[in-house]
RNA sequence: GGCCCGUUGGUCAAGCGGCCUAAGACACCGCCCUUUCACGGCGGUAACACGGGUUCGAAUCCCGUACGGGUCACCA
């Protein structure tokens, strides 16, 4: 028996590839609306009817994608669950049983319309004009009729019968009540010739079957909605909430796709979001948090979901936002944190062993809003670049070629005497040197810092970076500098 | 084209008839901090698609128009 009084919502992807971005948000919402409450029921079931789609791996993508992301699921295809099979191929039989019901019923009917037929028909009917729909030209069949087809083995669907008039009225939780006119709906094939259930049928039969409670989908289900009530109906069965969730959109008009080339979880990852960054902005997209916190973790975008606060129209992937919500995850990490997840990307930049990496990240944690952003900042550690003189001219700091000449000359002598070569250590006898010219901290830190990195801008100070690579490298680049300078002023 | 859905600043959005001379966030601009660039702090620019109603009063309700989207498959 399967317990009602707690939300169940479920996730059903078809597994014909990449996770988008949009259907990512999906799964969210529908884990968020379960889990919401403390004993709610999160299902995935794989929607695998058309087996022509069918992509090897698609299924590890899934799994892959959500438990990375924290949404986990109480009952699915690995972890079973009192309402399996939750892989829909692995149901055709049940959908088989109930398509015969209809058609005892009279809510569904066998039609042996070859492709051929059908497409003469649809070209007639655009041609004039009129909606395309199948015309029932096997409703009229006979009993004997169709039983003689049946044993002769033509191919055949099963269609649903829908009413020839009135009206159907169903509930969508943000939309409210949308009414259409029954003869503007078609008689939609619920069983296809290959004996497996189109989405339209299993959908269905599945969620009563599985006790959901709030089916969340995309708004591309919205116009067939009611075909979908007629069926409950014709088996007497309570119909669930709704909540169709709009798209997530590329631009006002297009919708975020692989097709267009736009980003996927995986790609976004790959560039070096976060995946609770990812989860985090995603859920922004067409959700406002009551409690008007945006950067929430799942657990607290748990306890302030509501399926009402879904907004009705698309929502436009920003990002630029995006980057924003993954700087602050990073600007949240303690520094240990983020040396962590930095020093792969550290690595791509940085070959030579002999720097220290703790001091880098630690330049480099304010720097940074998304980790591929890593690597170009410390292009200059292995190798110091080519760099042009004019990089010591700083009107601020009132430095210029000539200056950081004098300055690169006072500097060097103070840290060769440096025993331990640290930034405290650094620190104090730079300022000492200051202190004793009396002169500003940029006269003497400016052309350090340039000396170097050779760079123009560098993640943390003269100071730092001559901490990170070290003495003899801190020296050898001064030296270079003092050359340079000596060459051309 | 028919049917359905939507429309608050550049973007995400709050707003459910008076508290709106419309919140917040991102972005943008300015100032402060500062050994670069950032981070951080403070401040600023910027919106109810349009037209009719209803009402003492409308971003909020109704009707049209425009624009956008979805759908019209033996795909989901």
């Amino acid at each position: 028996m399967i317990d009602h009084s707690h939300p169940r919502t479920r996730f059903a992807p078809s597994p014909t590839g990449y996770m988008h971005v949009g259907n990512l948000r999906t799964a969210l919402y529908a884990y968020l609306a379960a889990k919401a409450e403390e004993n709610g029921i999160f299902i995935l079931r794989v929607e695998d009817t058309d087996q022509e789609r069918f992509v090897e791996g698609a299924m590890d993508v899934i799994y892959h994608t959500l438990k990375e992301t924290g949404l986990l699921w109480d009952e699915g295809p690995d972890v079973g669950g009192p309402v399996g099979p939750y892989i829909q191929s692995d149901r055709k039989s049940i959908y088989e049983k109930y398509a015969q019901q209809l058609i005892e019923q009279g809510d569904a009917y066998y039609c042996f319309c070859d492709k051929e037929r059908l497409d003469e028909m649809k070209t007639l009917q655009r041609a004039s004009n009129i909606a395309p729909k199948y015309d029932r030209h096997c409703l009229s069949l006979s009993k004997e009729e169709i039983a003689e087809k049946l044993k002769a083995g033509v191919p055949h669907v099963i269609r649903q019968r829908i009413p020839d008039s009135g009206t159907v009225t169903f509930h969508d939780e943000i939309r409210e009540d949308i009414t259409v006119e029954c003869n503007t709906l078609d008689d939609q094939v619920l069983i296809k010739a290959d004996g497996m259930p189109t989405y339209n049928f299993a959908n269905v039969v599945d969620d009563h079957l599985m006790g959901i409670t709030t089916v969340i989908r995309g708004t591309e289900y919205l116009s067939s909605a009611p075909k979908y009530n007629l069926l409950y109906q014709a088996f007497g069965w309570d119909i669930p909430k709704y909540l169709h969730c709009p798209p997530v959109m590329k631009d006002s008009t297009q919708k975020l796709s692989k097709r267009n080339g736009d980003a996927s979880y995986q790609d976004l990852v790959a560039k070096g979001y976060l995946k609770e960054a990812v989860l985090n902005y995603i859920a922004l997209l067409g959700w406002s948090p009551r409690s008007g916190q945006e950067i929430m973790s799942l657990d607290e975008m748990r306890k302030d979901f509501s399926i009402y606060d879904v907004s009705k129209s698309p929502a436009i992937f920003d990002p630029i936002k995006l980057n924003y919500v993954n700087a602050e995850y990073i600007r949240r990490m303690s520094p240990e944190q983020f040396l962590e997840v930095a020093l792969p990307w550290m690595k791509q930049a940085v070959k030579r062993e002999d720097v220290n990496f703790a001091l880098l990240a630690e330049a480099l944690h304010p720097r940074c809003e998304v980790l591929g952003d890593i690597p170009a900042q410390l292009d200059f550690i292995d190798a110091l670049p080519e760099y042009d003189i004019e990089l010591y001219t700083s009107k601020k700091m009132k430095t210029n070629p000539e200056v950081g000449l004098d300055s690169l000359k006072l500097v060097r002598p103070v840290l060769e005497g440096i025993e331990n070569f640290t930034v405290t250590n650094i620190h104090e006898a730079l300022f000492a040197l200051i202190e004793k010219l009396g002169c500003k901290n940029g006269i003497i830190l400016w052309p350090l810092r340039v000396a170097v990195s050779g760079k123009q801008f560098t993640p943390g100070g003269g100071i730092e970076i001559a901490a990170a690579i070290g003495k003899n490298d801190t020296l050898a680049r001064i030296d270079a500098g003092i050359k340079k300078l000596e060459a051309t002023v």
